[in-house]
RNA sequence: GCGCAGGUGACAGAGUGGUCAAUUGUACCUGACUGUAAAUCAGGCGCCCUAGCGGCUACGUAGGUUCAAAUCCUACCCUGCGCACCA
């Protein structure tokens, strides 16, 4: 049976959600309805990671799935060996079957710290689009087509643009919304989560669903996470910071701690499990002008303590003290095997911590590098090592040579 | 198919025979200041080395002209716009 709490309910439609289609009210009516609804979240497999913009989605996911819904988790492999659909890529890179299976496997590994996958009571159920996909012939696909006129494509605020640029929009970017609204069709779904981004492709969903199976299909668009001052989307590989879902703990802690104060609150809400009431008491203390870099060390903390414990979560909060307040040396870092006599530039560039020589060489001319313990600069760029050295090069990088 | 415009570094966008490894902005990196935030200031931002007014590779692709080409010529590929075609 489902859980119908109104209370309950009500809060999960506002969390982290900007806009519910066709409506928040229908939603929440067919919510307290008793049915067991099937709500389903996609993500294209196109890389192995996922961010904390992900996990917004797949939080939702996990509270509808804990009121006792049915909740499909969609493996885009198909979509991603076909390409971006921003069409700018020049190389359309064709995944192999290997590389798919690894990016799956991370990927559950990276979700099921959000969402309870398998089949236990009501555990999530992993699909990938490939097995329907990769059965349509060309009829299909011009049926499909068939039931999209171009000026609702061209409608999307994305091809206006490039119209109006008169930029390149190619015929094979009308496909996404087809194919991932077909993934509805073929799951059945009732509802759809997905970030704002995606609402066009989730409608498309919703209108095939309804010429198909004459039935509704709710679209949940949910808040993205971007920075209120330049309005660009966080978690964006322009804008820098990526917060992988499995990135290192001293890491993760480390990155969320150089996010710009604004997008705290924000962070709060939609990447952790810190109650709303909770999140409002810290957004007055900021307000009546607390130090955001405790808030900031909280959220942090809250972060590595999801994906990857409480235990760690302590450690990460606690290397950071050390190296960054006090200045030491933070635990846990990259440990990299050389010879003895062998340039440092080789090595780092060998362990892909540096660019190139030129970068390293960069760097050391800089004041970049030094011996983390002793605080020594190394000035040389053709540092050859001798013993085994920690290093700190810049603000962020540690790394132990290890003869 | 024809005509016109265009293809430059992560992106945007200058440059139209030498002084161009290529103006500028953004992003990014480093230093200073800090809270591994922001803002600000300074420097950097193709690769290699014996580090120099050094070598190599790069302005869609392939050739050519020239002492010298991102810049001129030819062919090809790609994009936009317009015309034609409209089965």
């Amino acid at each position: 049976m489902v859980n119908t709490d109104s209370e309950k309910i009500e809060e999960i439609l506002t969390r982290s959600i900007q806009t519910i289609l066709p409506s928040k009210d229908a939603f929440k009516k067919e919510l307290l309805s008793g049915k067991r609804l099937r709500i389903y979240v996609g993500a294209d497999a196109t890389g192995s990671k996922l961010h904390i913009g992900h996990a917004t989605n797949f939080m939702i996911l996990e509270r509808l799935r804990q009121l006792g819904h049915e909740v499909i988790i969609l493996f885009g492999d198909f979509t991603a060996m076909i390409g971006d659909p921003t069409g700018k890529d020049k190389e359309r890179r064709t995944l192999t079957k290997k590389e798919v299976e690894s990016n799956l496997k991370t990927w559950k590994n990276q979700v099921s710290k959000i969402v309870k996958i398998g089949n236990f009571n009501n555990g999530a159920k992993i699909v990938r689009n490939s097995s329907w996909f990769s059965k349509m012939n060309f009829a299909d696909v011009v049926g499909l087509a068939s039931h999209f006129t171009l000026q609702q494509m061209v409608e999307r605020d994305m091809f206006q643009k490039r119209l109006e640029e008169k930029k390149p929009i190619f015929l094979h970017e009308f496909f996404y919304p087809l194919m991932q609204g077909y993934d509805s069709v073929v799951l059945d779904v009732d509802v759809e989560i997905g970030g704002n981004d995606q609402t066009f492709n989730m409608l498309a969903g919703r209108t095939l669903q309804k010429i198909k199976r004459n039935k509704e299909k709710f679209v949940v668009a949910t808040t993205l996470l971007i920075n209120p001052k330049t309005g660009k989307k966080l978690m964006n590989k322009s804008e820098g910071i990526i917060i992988g879902l499995d990135d290192e703990y001293n890491d993760m802690f480390g990155k969320v701690m150089a996010l710009p104060d604004e997008t705290i609150i924000s962070v709060f809400i939609d990447c952790t499990y810190v109650s709303l009431n909770e999140i409002e008491k810290i957004r007055k203390a900021l307000e009546s002008g607390a130090n955001p870099r405790d808030a900031k060390m909280r959220l942090a903390k809250e972060i590595v303590t999801i994906y990857h414990g409480e235990e760690k979560g302590e450690k990460a909060e606690q290397n950071f003290i050390e190296t960054f307040k006090k200045g030491g040396v933070p635990e846990g870092m990259q440990e990299v095997k050389a010879e003895n006599e062998k340039p440092l530039s080789e090595i780092l560039l060998g362990a892909k911590i540096v660019e190139s020589k030129s970068d390293f060489r960069r760097l050391v001319l800089e004041g970049a590098v030094s011996d983390a313990v002793s605080g020594e600069k190394i000035t040389d760029p053709n540092y050859k090592i001798s013993k085994n050295i920690t290093l700190k090069i810049g603000k962020k990088r540690f790394v132990k040579i290890v003869l």
